[in-house]
DNA sequence: ATACATGATTTAGA
DNA sequence: TCTAAATCATGTAT
Protein backbone atom coordinates (compact mmCIF):
# COMPACT_ATOMS: atom_id res chain seq x y z
CA UNK A 1 0.00 0.00 0.00
CA UNK A 2 1.76 3.36 0.76
CA UNK A 3 4.75 0.97 0.93
CA UNK A 4 6.27 2.36 -2.31
CA UNK A 5 8.33 5.59 -1.94
CA UNK A 6 7.98 6.42 -5.51
CA UNK A 7 5.01 5.28 -5.62
CA UNK A 8 4.44 2.60 -8.92
CA UNK A 9 4.41 5.12 -12.03
CA UNK A 10 4.47 8.08 -10.33
CA UNK A 11 7.07 9.40 -13.14
CA UNK A 12 6.41 9.56 -16.50
CA UNK A 13 2.91 10.31 -15.95
CA UNK A 14 3.71 14.22 -16.59
CA UNK A 15 3.99 13.42 -20.10
CA UNK A 16 0.92 10.92 -19.86
CA UNK A 17 -0.29 12.69 -23.38
CA UNK A 18 2.73 11.65 -25.32
CA UNK A 19 2.03 7.72 -25.06
CA UNK A 20 4.20 4.65 -23.13
CA UNK A 21 7.67 5.66 -21.97
CA UNK A 22 9.38 3.16 -23.64
CA UNK A 23 8.21 4.21 -27.25
CA UNK A 24 8.95 7.74 -26.89
CA UNK A 25 12.60 6.67 -25.57
CA UNK A 26 13.12 5.11 -29.05
CA UNK A 27 11.53 8.16 -30.60
CA UNK A 28 14.03 10.29 -29.11
CA UNK A 29 16.61 8.14 -29.54
CA UNK A 30 16.11 8.20 -33.41
CA UNK A 31 15.36 11.71 -33.73
CA UNK A 32 17.91 13.24 -30.86
CA UNK A 33 20.49 13.55 -33.48
CA UNK A 34 19.00 15.48 -36.13
CA UNK A 35 17.86 18.53 -35.55
CA UNK A 36 22.05 19.53 -36.33
CA UNK A 37 21.46 18.78 -39.65
CA UNK A 38 18.13 20.55 -40.47
CA UNK A 39 19.02 24.24 -41.20
CA UNK A 40 21.61 23.17 -43.89
CA UNK A 41 18.21 21.93 -45.48
CA UNK A 42 16.10 23.97 -45.13
CA UNK A 43 18.32 26.98 -46.62
CA UNK A 44 19.38 25.56 -49.83
CA UNK A 45 15.67 24.39 -51.66
CA UNK A 46 13.56 26.54 -49.59
CA UNK A 47 14.61 29.54 -52.35
CA UNK A 48 13.77 26.97 -55.41
CA UNK A 49 10.11 27.55 -54.77
CA UNK A 50 9.88 31.40 -55.78
CA UNK A 51 9.01 31.82 -59.00
CA UNK A 52 12.48 33.62 -60.35
CA UNK A 53 15.54 31.29 -60.06
CA UNK A 54 16.81 32.63 -56.67
CA UNK A 55 20.36 31.42 -57.59
CA UNK A 56 20.32 33.88 -60.48
CA UNK A 57 21.39 36.68 -57.81
CA UNK A 58 24.98 35.65 -57.13
CA UNK A 59 25.38 34.67 -53.73
CA UNK A 60 29.03 36.81 -52.95
CA UNK A 61 30.81 33.59 -52.11
CA UNK A 62 30.64 31.65 -55.24
CA UNK A 63 31.69 32.82 -59.17
CA UNK A 64 28.50 32.93 -61.31
CA UNK A 65 27.90 29.94 -63.49
CA UNK A 66 28.14 30.48 -67.19
CA UNK A 67 24.28 30.12 -67.27
CA UNK A 68 24.46 32.51 -64.21
CA UNK A 69 26.44 34.97 -65.98
CA UNK A 70 23.83 34.72 -69.33
CA UNK A 71 21.02 35.32 -67.03
CA UNK A 72 22.41 38.29 -65.23
CA UNK A 73 23.35 39.56 -68.67
CA UNK A 74 19.72 39.26 -70.04
CA UNK A 75 18.11 40.69 -66.70
CA UNK A 76 20.72 43.67 -66.89
CA UNK A 77 19.26 43.68 -70.61
CA UNK A 78 15.46 44.16 -69.49
CA UNK A 79 16.51 46.71 -67.04
CA UNK A 80 17.77 48.79 -69.25
CA UNK A 81 15.12 48.43 -71.83
CA UNK A 82 13.13 51.31 -72.78
CA UNK A 83 10.13 49.70 -73.06
CA UNK A 84 10.62 48.91 -68.75
CA UNK A 85 8.54 51.38 -67.55
CA UNK A 86 5.44 50.69 -69.68
CA UNK A 87 5.95 46.63 -68.91
CA UNK A 88 6.11 47.33 -65.47
CA UNK A 89 2.56 49.12 -65.03
CA UNK A 90 1.09 46.44 -67.27
CA UNK A 91 2.75 43.68 -64.95
CA UNK A 92 1.34 45.48 -61.63
CA UNK A 93 -2.01 45.98 -63.29
CA UNK A 94 -2.01 42.24 -64.52
CA UNK A 95 -0.84 41.42 -61.15
CA UNK A 96 -3.65 43.74 -59.50
CA UNK A 97 -6.17 41.94 -61.26
CA UNK A 98 -5.41 38.50 -60.29
CA UNK A 99 -4.86 39.46 -56.77
CA UNK A 100 -1.92 37.91 -56.01
CA UNK A 101 -0.57 39.95 -53.72
CA UNK A 102 -3.61 40.53 -51.15
CA UNK A 103 -4.00 36.73 -51.12
CA UNK A 104 -3.29 35.14 -47.63
CA UNK A 105 -1.59 38.35 -46.71
CA UNK A 106 -4.13 38.80 -43.50
CA UNK A 107 -3.00 35.13 -42.01
CA UNK A 108 -2.18 36.41 -38.82
CA UNK A 109 -1.46 32.87 -37.19
CA UNK A 110 -2.98 32.85 -33.74
CA UNK A 111 -0.60 31.49 -30.85
CA UNK A 112 -0.39 27.77 -31.35
CA UNK A 113 -1.91 25.66 -28.25
CA UNK A 114 0.80 22.58 -28.60
CA UNK A 115 3.42 25.16 -28.72
CA UNK A 116 2.32 27.10 -25.54
CA UNK A 117 2.02 23.77 -24.12
CA UNK A 118 5.50 22.90 -25.17
CA UNK A 119 7.13 26.23 -23.49
CA UNK A 120 4.97 25.74 -20.54
CA UNK A 121 6.49 22.42 -19.94
CA UNK A 122 9.88 23.01 -20.93
CA UNK A 123 9.81 26.06 -18.51
CA UNK A 124 8.47 24.20 -15.65
CA UNK A 125 11.54 21.39 -16.32
CA UNK A 126 13.70 24.00 -16.43
CA UNK A 127 15.00 23.24 -20.02
CA UNK A 128 13.91 26.95 -21.47
CA UNK A 129 13.14 29.33 -18.35
CA UNK A 130 16.31 31.03 -16.63
CA UNK A 131 19.37 30.06 -16.59
CA UNK A 132 20.67 29.15 -13.19
CA UNK A 133 17.69 27.32 -11.01
CA UNK A 134 16.96 25.36 -13.92
CA UNK A 135 15.93 21.89 -12.93
CA UNK A 136 15.41 22.39 -9.43
CA UNK A 137 11.71 22.36 -9.98
CA UNK A 138 11.57 19.35 -11.43
CA UNK A 139 14.09 17.96 -9.48
CA UNK A 140 12.31 18.92 -6.29
CA UNK A 141 9.02 17.44 -7.76
CA UNK A 142 11.18 14.26 -8.17
CA UNK A 143 12.42 14.27 -4.73
CA UNK A 144 9.22 14.98 -3.25
CA UNK A 145 7.74 12.25 -5.51
CA UNK A 146 10.45 9.56 -4.12
CA UNK A 147 9.31 10.22 -0.42
CA UNK A 148 11.62 13.43 -0.34
CA UNK A 149 14.74 11.33 1.66
CA UNK A 150 18.04 12.94 0.88
CA UNK A 151 19.73 10.15 0.16
CA UNK A 152 20.44 10.18 -3.27
CA UNK A 153 22.49 13.27 -3.72
CA UNK A 154 24.39 11.08 -6.11
CA UNK A 155 20.99 10.39 -8.66
CA UNK A 156 20.12 13.98 -8.00
CA UNK A 157 23.40 15.51 -9.21
CA UNK A 158 23.29 13.11 -11.77
CA UNK A 159 19.65 13.96 -12.82
CA UNK A 160 20.58 17.70 -13.21
CA UNK A 161 23.62 16.86 -15.12
CA UNK A 162 21.32 15.02 -17.63
CA UNK A 163 19.64 17.96 -17.35
CA UNK A 164 21.74 20.39 -17.93
CA UNK A 165 22.71 18.31 -20.94
CA UNK A 166 19.74 18.96 -22.69
CA UNK A 167 19.23 22.09 -21.79
CA UNK A 168 22.27 23.14 -23.83
CA UNK A 169 21.73 21.12 -26.43
CA UNK A 170 17.96 22.73 -26.73
CA UNK A 171 19.27 26.26 -26.58
CA UNK A 172 22.65 25.50 -29.03
CA UNK A 173 19.56 24.19 -31.47
CA UNK A 174 17.67 26.76 -30.62
CA UNK A 175 19.83 29.48 -31.48
CA UNK A 176 20.99 27.14 -35.03
CA UNK A 177 17.44 27.88 -36.23
CA UNK A 178 17.08 30.90 -35.50
CA UNK A 179 20.19 31.71 -36.83
CA UNK A 180 19.21 30.06 -40.35
CA UNK A 181 15.78 31.59 -40.11
CA UNK A 182 17.12 35.21 -40.08
CA UNK A 183 19.79 34.23 -42.82
CA UNK A 184 17.21 32.85 -45.06
CA UNK A 185 15.01 35.91 -44.31
CA UNK A 186 17.41 38.68 -45.15
CA UNK A 187 17.85 36.11 -48.83
CA UNK A 188 15.01 36.01 -49.98
CA UNK A 189 14.60 39.80 -48.85
CA UNK A 190 17.32 40.80 -50.69
CA UNK A 191 15.75 38.39 -54.13
CA UNK A 192 12.81 39.85 -53.57
CA UNK A 193 14.53 43.56 -53.94
CA UNK A 194 16.65 42.34 -56.93
CA UNK A 195 13.14 40.94 -58.30
CA UNK A 196 11.39 43.90 -57.47
CA UNK A 197 13.40 45.63 -60.62
CA UNK A 198 11.88 43.68 -63.10
CA UNK A 199 8.32 42.83 -61.32
CA UNK A 200 5.98 44.57 -59.20
CA UNK A 201 6.48 43.32 -55.44
CA UNK A 202 4.44 45.00 -52.90
CA UNK A 203 5.73 45.13 -49.28
CA UNK A 204 2.92 42.94 -48.20
CA UNK A 205 3.83 40.33 -50.08
CA UNK A 206 7.19 40.82 -48.79
CA UNK A 207 5.79 40.04 -45.09
CA UNK A 208 3.81 37.41 -46.18
CA UNK A 209 6.94 35.78 -47.77
CA UNK A 210 8.57 36.82 -44.22
CA UNK A 211 5.64 35.56 -42.23
CA UNK A 212 5.80 31.86 -44.45
CA UNK A 213 9.75 31.08 -43.48
CA UNK A 214 9.02 32.10 -39.70
CA UNK A 215 5.95 29.80 -39.97
CA UNK A 216 8.49 27.12 -41.53
CA UNK A 217 11.49 27.91 -39.12
CA UNK A 218 8.83 27.62 -35.88
CA UNK A 219 7.28 24.86 -36.67
CA UNK A 220 10.70 23.43 -37.13
CA UNK A 221 11.52 24.68 -33.91
CA UNK A 222 8.30 23.18 -32.48
CA UNK A 223 10.05 20.00 -33.22
CA UNK A 224 13.05 20.40 -31.77
CA UNK A 225 11.17 21.32 -28.47
CA UNK A 226 8.98 18.29 -28.61
CA UNK A 227 11.92 16.25 -28.89
CA UNK A 228 13.37 18.47 -25.55
CA UNK A 229 9.90 17.46 -23.62
CA UNK A 230 10.05 14.32 -24.51
CA UNK A 231 14.27 13.95 -23.78
CA UNK A 232 13.41 15.74 -20.16
CA UNK A 233 10.50 13.34 -19.53
CA UNK A 234 12.19 9.88 -20.53
CA UNK A 235 14.93 11.25 -18.07
CA UNK A 236 12.80 11.68 -15.27
CA UNK A 237 10.99 8.67 -16.05
CA UNK A 238 14.40 6.93 -15.63
CA UNK A 239 15.21 8.67 -13.00
CA UNK A 240 12.30 7.89 -10.86
CA UNK A 241 12.49 4.39 -12.08
CA UNK A 242 15.92 3.90 -10.47
CA UNK A 243 15.14 5.10 -7.73
CA UNK A 244 11.93 2.65 -7.22
CA UNK A 245 14.96 0.27 -7.65
CA UNK A 246 15.82 -1.53 -4.55
CA UNK A 247 19.20 -0.44 -3.11
CA UNK A 248 20.10 -1.69 0.71
CA UNK A 249 20.27 0.90 3.33
CA UNK A 250 23.35 2.05 4.53
CA UNK A 251 25.23 0.66 7.33
CA UNK A 252 24.44 3.21 10.07
CA UNK A 253 20.64 3.35 8.88
CA UNK A 254 20.37 -0.85 9.26
CA UNK A 255 22.39 -0.55 12.88
CA UNK A 256 19.91 2.14 14.08
CA UNK A 257 16.87 -0.03 13.07
CA UNK A 258 18.34 -3.40 14.33
CA UNK A 259 19.23 -1.30 17.71
CA UNK A 260 15.79 -0.44 18.16
CA UNK A 261 14.79 -3.61 16.73
CA UNK A 262 16.50 -5.70 19.35
CA UNK A 263 16.45 -3.07 22.12
CA UNK A 264 12.54 -3.87 21.68
CA UNK A 265 12.02 -7.35 21.02
CA UNK A 266 9.40 -7.83 23.19
CA UNK A 267 7.44 -5.52 21.23
CA UNK A 268 9.28 -4.30 17.96
CA UNK A 269 6.60 -2.08 16.79
CA UNK A 270 7.09 1.55 16.52
CA UNK A 271 4.91 3.94 17.72
CA UNK A 272 4.38 6.41 14.72
CA UNK A 273 6.38 9.28 16.00
CA UNK A 274 8.96 6.31 16.71
CA UNK A 275 9.30 5.70 13.11
CA UNK A 276 9.27 9.07 11.83
CA UNK A 277 12.19 9.92 14.26
CA UNK A 278 13.99 6.36 13.11
CA UNK A 279 12.89 7.58 9.34
CA UNK A 280 14.94 10.79 10.19
CA UNK A 281 17.71 9.29 11.98
CA UNK A 282 18.05 6.50 9.39
CA UNK A 283 17.70 9.44 5.96
CA UNK A 284 14.88 6.65 4.77
CA UNK A 285 11.11 7.61 4.56
CA UNK A 286 8.80 6.30 7.35
CA UNK A 287 7.04 3.57 4.76
CA UNK A 288 10.85 2.39 4.34
CA UNK A 289 11.36 1.90 8.11
CA UNK A 290 7.55 -0.20 8.47
CA UNK A 291 8.59 -2.07 5.24
CA UNK A 292 12.27 -2.96 7.69
CA UNK A 293 9.90 -3.77 10.43
CA UNK A 294 7.49 -6.08 8.68
CA UNK A 295 10.35 -8.08 6.79
CA UNK A 296 12.45 -7.98 10.35
CA UNK A 297 9.51 -9.29 12.49
CA UNK A 298 8.83 -11.96 9.72
CA UNK A 299 11.79 -12.91 9.20
CA UNK A 300 13.03 -12.93 12.39
CA UNK A 301 10.56 -15.11 13.78
CA UNK A 302 10.88 -17.35 11.10
CA UNK A 303 14.69 -18.37 11.74
CA UNK A 304 15.17 -16.98 15.31
CA UNK A 305 18.68 -19.13 15.15
CA UNK A 306 19.64 -17.30 12.13
CA UNK A 307 19.83 -14.02 14.06
CA UNK A 308 20.98 -14.94 17.55
CA UNK A 309 24.31 -13.94 16.97
CA UNK A 310 23.26 -10.60 15.42
CA UNK A 311 20.97 -10.17 18.39
CA UNK A 312 23.52 -10.67 21.08
CA UNK A 313 25.86 -7.95 19.02
CA UNK A 314 23.30 -5.72 19.45
CA UNK A 315 22.36 -6.93 23.20
CA UNK A 316 25.94 -5.91 23.80
CA UNK A 317 26.14 -2.73 22.28
CA UNK A 318 22.97 -2.10 23.84
CA UNK A 319 24.44 -2.88 27.13
CA UNK A 320 27.26 -0.98 27.01
CA UNK A 321 24.81 2.07 26.61
CA UNK A 322 22.91 0.88 29.36
CA UNK A 323 26.02 0.49 31.61
CA UNK A 324 27.13 4.80 30.69
CA UNK A 325 23.34 5.50 31.60
CA UNK A 326 23.31 3.36 34.54
CA UNK A 327 26.40 5.01 35.66
CA UNK A 328 25.13 8.55 34.67
CA UNK A 329 21.99 8.26 36.10
CA UNK A 330 23.94 6.62 39.57
CA UNK A 331 26.02 9.83 39.52
CA UNK A 332 23.39 12.01 39.20
CA UNK A 333 21.31 10.16 42.20
CA UNK A 334 24.59 10.87 44.07
CA UNK A 335 24.80 14.58 42.95
CA UNK A 336 21.37 15.53 41.99
CA UNK A 337 18.79 16.11 43.95
CA UNK A 338 16.39 12.75 43.45
CA UNK A 339 13.95 14.18 42.20
CA UNK A 340 15.60 15.88 39.14
CA UNK A 341 16.50 12.75 36.76
CA UNK A 342 18.40 14.14 33.27
CA UNK A 343 15.68 14.23 31.37
CA UNK A 344 14.70 16.37 28.05
CA UNK A 345 10.85 17.47 27.58
CA UNK A 346 10.28 14.44 26.36
CA UNK A 347 11.73 12.62 29.22
CA UNK A 348 14.25 11.49 27.36
CA UNK A 349 17.85 10.08 28.58
CA UNK A 350 21.42 12.76 28.11
CA UNK A 351 23.79 10.45 27.90
CA UNK A 352 27.48 11.18 27.57
CA UNK A 353 28.64 9.05 24.82
CA UNK A 354 27.08 8.28 21.30
CA UNK A 355 24.73 5.96 22.47
CA UNK A 356 22.44 8.47 23.28
CA UNK A 357 21.13 8.68 19.88
CA UNK A 358 20.12 5.10 20.41
CA UNK A 359 18.19 6.01 23.54
CA UNK A 360 16.26 8.84 22.44
CA UNK A 361 14.56 6.53 20.14
CA UNK A 362 13.94 4.04 22.77
CA UNK A 363 12.55 7.29 25.29
CA UNK A 364 10.72 7.66 21.69
CA UNK A 365 8.49 4.68 21.77
CA UNK A 366 7.42 5.50 24.82
CA UNK A 367 7.84 1.87 26.22
CA UNK A 368 10.79 2.14 28.12
CA UNK A 369 9.60 4.05 31.09
CA UNK A 370 6.32 5.41 30.77
CA UNK A 371 5.31 8.43 32.39
CA UNK A 372 9.01 9.63 32.26
CA UNK A 373 9.48 7.18 35.47
CA UNK A 374 13.25 7.38 34.69
CA UNK A 375 13.61 5.33 37.42
CA UNK A 376 12.53 2.37 35.44
CA UNK A 377 14.04 3.27 32.59
CA UNK A 378 17.53 2.53 34.56
CA UNK A 379 15.98 -0.21 36.16
CA UNK A 380 15.42 -1.49 32.51
CA UNK A 381 18.73 -0.78 31.74
CA UNK A 382 20.30 -2.49 34.87
CA UNK A 383 18.18 -5.59 33.79
CA UNK A 384 19.88 -5.54 29.90
CA UNK A 385 22.99 -5.07 31.50
CA UNK A 386 22.81 -7.72 34.08
CA UNK A 387 21.14 -10.22 31.18
CA UNK A 388 24.49 -9.52 29.05
CA UNK A 389 26.48 -10.33 31.62
CA UNK A 390 24.93 -13.28 33.18
CA UNK A 391 24.47 -14.20 28.60
CA UNK A 392 28.45 -13.48 27.94
CA UNK A 393 29.09 -15.95 30.98
CA UNK A 394 27.13 -18.64 29.69
CA UNK A 395 27.83 -18.21 26.54
CA UNK A 396 30.79 -20.78 26.13
CA UNK A 397 28.52 -23.74 26.22
CA UNK A 398 27.76 -23.26 22.39
CA UNK A 399 24.34 -24.27 22.17
CA UNK A 400 22.25 -22.31 20.33
CA UNK A 401 19.12 -22.03 22.80
CA UNK A 402 21.31 -20.39 25.44
CA UNK A 403 21.39 -16.51 24.01
CA UNK A 404 20.42 -13.78 24.95
CA UNK A 405 17.46 -13.09 22.74
CA UNK A 406 16.19 -16.48 22.84
CA UNK A 407 12.55 -15.90 21.15
CA UNK A 408 10.88 -15.84 24.56
CA UNK A 409 9.08 -12.50 22.90
CA UNK A 410 7.07 -14.81 21.04
CA UNK A 411 4.14 -16.56 22.26
CA UNK A 412 3.06 -19.92 21.45
CA UNK A 413 1.59 -19.10 18.29
CA UNK A 414 4.51 -17.50 16.78
CA UNK A 415 2.99 -14.03 17.65
CA UNK A 416 4.63 -11.56 19.74
CA UNK A 417 3.32 -10.59 23.08
CA UNK A 418 0.85 -8.60 23.41
CA UNK A 419 1.62 -5.27 22.29
CA UNK A 420 0.96 -2.81 24.83
CA UNK A 421 3.69 -4.75 26.95
CA UNK A 422 6.94 -2.81 26.91
CA UNK A 423 10.10 -4.26 26.47
CA UNK A 424 11.44 -3.07 29.80
CA UNK A 425 8.64 -4.36 31.89
CA UNK A 426 9.20 -8.09 30.15
CA UNK A 427 12.56 -8.07 31.57
CA UNK A 428 15.00 -9.65 29.14
CA UNK A 429 16.47 -11.96 32.16
CA UNK A 430 13.29 -13.39 31.65
CA UNK A 431 15.33 -16.44 30.52
CA UNK A 432 15.25 -19.58 27.68
CA UNK A 433 11.94 -20.74 30.11
CA UNK A 434 9.71 -19.73 27.09
CA UNK A 435 8.61 -22.29 24.26
CA UNK A 436 10.08 -21.64 21.53
CA UNK A 437 10.18 -24.34 18.62
CA UNK A 438 10.05 -22.73 15.35
CA UNK A 439 13.65 -21.83 15.39
CA UNK A 440 13.71 -23.95 12.29
CA UNK A 441 12.76 -22.68 9.43
C1' DA B 1 26.88 -18.09 -12.37
C1' DT B 2 25.02 -18.97 -8.20
C1' DA B 3 23.12 -18.57 -3.64
C1' DC B 4 21.90 -15.72 -0.28
C1' DA B 5 20.44 -11.06 1.66
C1' DT B 6 17.29 -7.57 1.62
C1' DG B 7 14.01 -3.82 0.31
C1' DA B 8 9.54 -3.52 -1.93
C1' DT B 9 5.08 -5.15 -3.28
C1' DT B 10 0.96 -7.83 -2.99
C1' DT B 11 -2.65 -10.25 -0.67
C1' DA B 12 -5.57 -11.39 2.99
C1' DG B 13 -7.21 -10.85 7.60
C1' DA B 14 -8.44 -8.31 11.74
C1' DT C 1 -5.26 1.11 8.28
C1' DC C 2 -1.93 -1.93 10.10
C1' DT C 3 0.13 -6.25 10.03
C1' DA C 4 1.63 -11.14 8.66
C1' DA C 5 2.95 -13.77 5.16
C1' DA C 6 4.28 -14.77 0.59
C1' DT C 7 6.55 -13.28 -3.20
C1' DC C 8 9.19 -10.46 -6.36
C1' DA C 9 13.28 -8.19 -7.80
C1' DT C 10 17.56 -6.57 -7.09
C1' DG C 11 22.10 -6.13 -4.53
C1' DT C 12 26.04 -8.60 -2.89
C1' DA C 13 29.31 -12.12 -1.73
C1' DT C 14 31.31 -16.34 -3.30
Amino acid sequence: MGGSPAGPGAGGQVLGKGGPPRKLCRAVTARWPQPAGRPRRARSPGGGRTQEPFHAVASPGSPPSALDRGSLRRKHALNCHRMKPALFSVLCEIKEKTGLSIRGAQEEDPPDPQLMRLDNMLLAEGVSGPEKGGGSAAAAAAAAASGGSSDNSIEHSDYRAKLTQIRQIYHTELEKYEQACNEFTTHVMNLLREQSRTRPISPKEIERMVGIIHRKFSSIQMQLKQSTCEAVMILRSRFLDARRKRRNFSKQATEILNEYFYSHLSNPYPSEEAKEELAKKCSITVSQVSNWFGNKRIRYKKNIGKFQEEANLYAAKTAVTAAHAVAAAVQNNQTNSPTTPNSGSSGSFNLPNSGDMFMNMQSLNGDSYQGSQVGANVQSQVDTLRHVINQTGGYSDGLGGNSLYSPHNLNANGGWQDATTPSSVTSPTEGPGSVHSDTSN
